[in-house]
DNA sequence: CCCAATCGGTTGCATCTTGCTACCGGCGTG
DNA sequence: CACGCCGGTAGCAAGATGCAACCGATTGGG
């Protein structure tokens, strides 16, 4: 058993999160998402992913909670695929993405995609990473506050398959 | 061969930001250089991961333009990477990542480890999507330009393995 | 100086995961 | 009823991942 690792007990948010939607299609999944795609065919055909693949990750994206499925309309044969609250809470993660793939995975004049607001149809501002106070802050001006080691407290072995740390070196900060 | 599906020359910026760091390993790894991670050895005991796919990270990721990997300090023996420019622009990336996995992926109460503005000690604003004029956009105010199919313009065929469109349904829009 | 421990990897192997093709039942429709 | 679309599942082949074992070059101690 050398299964993939996982990071259902890691203390960092973002190994949470990439636990969810690290992948190459989960991502692009919730963008097509977004921009409307409710149908396995319209996600399949925009995407260009194998059925079984889409299938599979449809259904991990169900079970996380990102996206809900159900029979569309009453009666109708096709399912259809919605974001949850918690899905649509993606949307500064997609724009990010976007914003730095436009700026540093395109040759200048290279012509891509952009995303637009409705009213203005103009593009949308540059995210910011902010302080409290409003103040621009730059990667150097934070700091991560690591949480103490809660090994022994509380909830023990909620995965069932933890105990021994892993042969190669098995321990995570953060 | 079945080989992996690229996005290297899909127009929309999502799905080549996704080509680039659209793997369980290379977020974390760079998670991790925001945190001050230089070395080898460090980023391998942070992560649990194995040093063969490390090794390969580091080098995609550097590749990528993504990190830099020189001898430290001239003479030394080991290595060290740090984010370059391009990389030090995952940032609002990793900051939404962070704050949705804060949000989603953890119970009421359970601590996890924090980003903190090093000027306050508070943690950071909630990153906001906005429209130009600054006004809050909702996912729905959004809308995706596509770019016109500019197949047979200028650069053709730079990738030099493409040609045959692939046997499944194969056109990506966006 | 010699032994040992790191450090930064590489190699080999077992096991997942991904991708492709084929197939299948339900439905609408001409 | 034959046909095609839709939403899948099943069965492979190839790639990615994880682990252990090894390895050369540095430190570090006695």
């Amino acid at each position: 058993m050398v299964a993939r690792i996982r990071f259902d007990d890691d203390p960092c948010p973002v190994a949470r999160s990439v636990n969810v939607i690290g992948d190459r299609w989960s991502l692009l999944i919730v963008r097509d998402a977004f921009d409307g795609s409710r149908r396995f065919s319209e996600f399949q055909r925009s995407l260009g992913i194998a059925k079984n693949i889409l299938a599979a990750r449809l259904r991990t994206l169900e079970e996380a909670g990102v996206l809900r499925g159900a029979p569309a309309s009453e009666g109708a044969s096709h399912r259809e695929y919605v974001l949850t609250d918690r899905g649509r809470a993606l949307f500064p993660v997609i724009v990010a993405l976007r914003q730095w793939g436009e700026d540093q995975c395109f040759a200048p004049g290279e012509p891509h995609s952009r995303l637009l607001d409705r009213r203005t149809g103009r593009p949308l501002r540059r995210l910011e990473v902010k302080a409290a106070d409003g103040q621009p802050v730059a990667p150097p001006d934070t700091a991560v506050e690591k949480v103490e080691d809660t090994e022994k407290t509380g909830q023990a072995g909620k995965t069932g398959k933890s105990g021994k740390p892993g042969r190669q070196s098995r321990q995570r900060k953060r």
